[in-house]
DNA sequence: CTGTTAGCGCCTTCAG
DNA sequence: CTGAAGGCGCTAACAG
């Protein structure tokens, strides 16, 4: 709208509010309106010249193309909703968000960020289905999503994809860490040093939609029984909300016979526990040897031995998968497990005191 | 679910991508469809009855209001700008997201995340300006604008928001930790202990555009020159890129004489280096009293001493001003500067040995 | 309280 | 290669 314009020729595009819409720039060129939209979206259909007379006067006007009314045009949303069970801020979860913000934005897609607490929310959120005709696809991460939930998700009409999700059922396409291998082989390694007393260590989550890694406990314990060797373990559970720290510690301590070997089904819990057990005597790798999972913040730089996974690249990697199917292609292989890596470093060694019952 | 309808009298809307638009709705409720829309953003401007048919409906037919459209109508994008210097997962900006984002997702609008790492996005940004049009407000986050960009982004004719911002030059608002303050807090503490021979460690960071705490060490220079005691200082500088930790200790560890307390621009460093540290037999705080900056993951856990900041709040209070502002209000206090505030934890303590040139 | 109507800004046939 | 015209789905006046 050329409001109250003042004997201008040109209207002033500068200091009001008021942008400039495609309109404008055709008036300005002097060509139609499709011109315009044809020189941004479709470059090869219009002359070099008028195109970059368009583009200068656009520039100029200081215009760009409205997301909103290509949105409804096109009927896209051109936003991927990202469901999580657990804040942002933790360390797998910004990481996907990395990687898949890098894959999708440069496809112009935008992301939402879901996340679902507690059961009100989750309530709230599959009834309202807030997404449903404002999200191109549906990344569900870490979620544990009922069968009614998921045919709600399904019944959008777009592709559903999961990145470390249980089971790949009802789903498009998904990239899950194989937890319980990876757990195997951090389990082995222990193992095969000569540790035959083993913690493991986790934290429950307190809600039951958060699928996390309960998949390597079984691996740990899969890999003890396949050793054929006689170990024991020991299961150390820690409260989420309540200072999983002191209460990893203050089970540990109490065993009897102390364990050898620690296997923490995360990172995040590892750290924090191995700080604080020096000062009650405890050395690492010499009183305990200690695994992590994750390769998360701080792992590198203190030393710790851990699964590493790469979230930002599942992320990657799902963002990948959604600009294929939202391309109409269809996947050769719509589902990936890959497995995480040992990472050696400071932390694990053989037992100072090696088991009786070792078979060396 | 009347998933797959047999014989049913309804229009399946089950399987097909297909969705229902407000018309659907009306015709099924048998009313217009403005009457749809007002049930949906004026709802007291129907009657109960209607509404309730009408919500009813909807509900059946799948229908929720599409953000396309009502942006397109609304002029608004329901899109709010958040434009970091460096990665969403620093802890930093992850915190100040999922504060911006809790407040403005119940007025219904999204984040869009803009980093900007180098010179070449920069450039990209400032010159294609994907947010014109694009977003309703705009929130500078540690990010140092320059003067011709802070024009481009005014031009927008949106609220610009700065968090954590060096000046408030060109903000309609902005909310940043007075860290020169905070860090005279912490330096005091040290001084007030005893300490006389104290470090500041940071890390540079290797791009001109994240403002980072450089406040930080003024504001321990000028605690160090108001407290009128001799004290040495030693500034230790890290490369971002490149093992800072390592960095760290090893100018640490040359210093001669050594200092007794070290200041931390920021408890990511802290952290794996007071790990470290005790592999070379200094134990904290015996050796060394150590204040961080920020009460980041872990600082808890392991008992740092540090100054605390919320940047989940400063997202909060950015949220909150962005929307009276788009609420067009007229807000009383722009422009905020909380102070971060001191956690004593187990970290600092009187130097052993107190220096000669102690005043006690 | 409810219906009618005119666009919001753009893209995409369909003709030139 | 370019122009004209009809909507995409919704909201906001106006009328009733």
């Amino acid at each position: 709208m050329e409001q109250n314009a003042k004997s201008q020729s040109e209207p002033s595009p500068a200091s009001p509010a008021q942008h400039a819409t495609i309109q404008d720039v055709a008036r300005r060129v002097g060509v139609s309106v499709s011109t315009v939209s044809r020189s941004f979206t479709r470059p090869n259909l219009v002359s070099k010249r008028t195109r970059q007379r368009v583009l200068a006067a656009a520039h100029k006007l200081d215009f760009s193309i409205s997301r909103s009314a290509m949105a409804l045009k096109s009927g896209h949303s051109f936003r991927i909703a990202l469901l999580l069970p657990s804040p942002l801020d933790e360390w797998f979860n910004v990481k996907v968000y990395e990687g898949l913000a890098e894959v999708v934005s440069h496809a112009g897609y935008d992301l939402s960020v879901f996340t679902i607490s507690n059961n009100d929310t989750r309530r709230e959120f599959f009834t309202d289905m807030p997404v449903r005709r404002n999200a191109d696809a549906v990344v569900l991460c870490s979620f544990n999503t009922r069968r009614d939930e998921l045919g709600l998700l399904r019944g959008m009409g777009v592709p559903v994809i999961g990145i470390n999700t249980y089971s790949t059922i009802g789903l498009d396409a998904s990239v899950s860490i194989n937890d319980a291998v990876s757990a195997q082989i951090a389990t082995r390694h222990l193992i095969g040093l000569g540790h035959r007393r083993l913690a493991y260590i986790y934290t429950r989550h307190p809600t039951p939609f958060h699928f996390s890694a309960d998949n390597r406990h079984r691996g740990f314990q899969e890999a003890i029984r396949q050793s054929g060797k006689d170990i024991q373990q020991n299961l150390i559970s820690c409260p989420l909300d309540y200072d999983p720290v002191n209460a990893a510690l203050t089970q540990l301590l109490e065993l009897d016979p102390q364990p050898t070997a620690l296997f923490f089904q995360t990172d995040d819990v590892a750290i924090p526990v191995m700080y604080r057990l020096r000062r009650y005597g405890k050395e690492i790798p010499r009183d305990y040897s200690v695994i992590g999972f994750d390769d998360s913040t701080y792992a590198a730089q203190i030393g710790l031995t851990t699964m590493h996974q790469d979230p930002t690249e599942l992320g990657k990697i799902a963002g990948q998968k959604i600009l294929a199917l939202l391309n109409g292609q269809k996947l050769e292989h719509p589902f990936e497990h890959p497995l995480a890596t040992l990472v050696l470093r400071n932390t694990t060694a053989q037992p100072l005191y090696p088991s009786s019952s070792s078979s060396i």
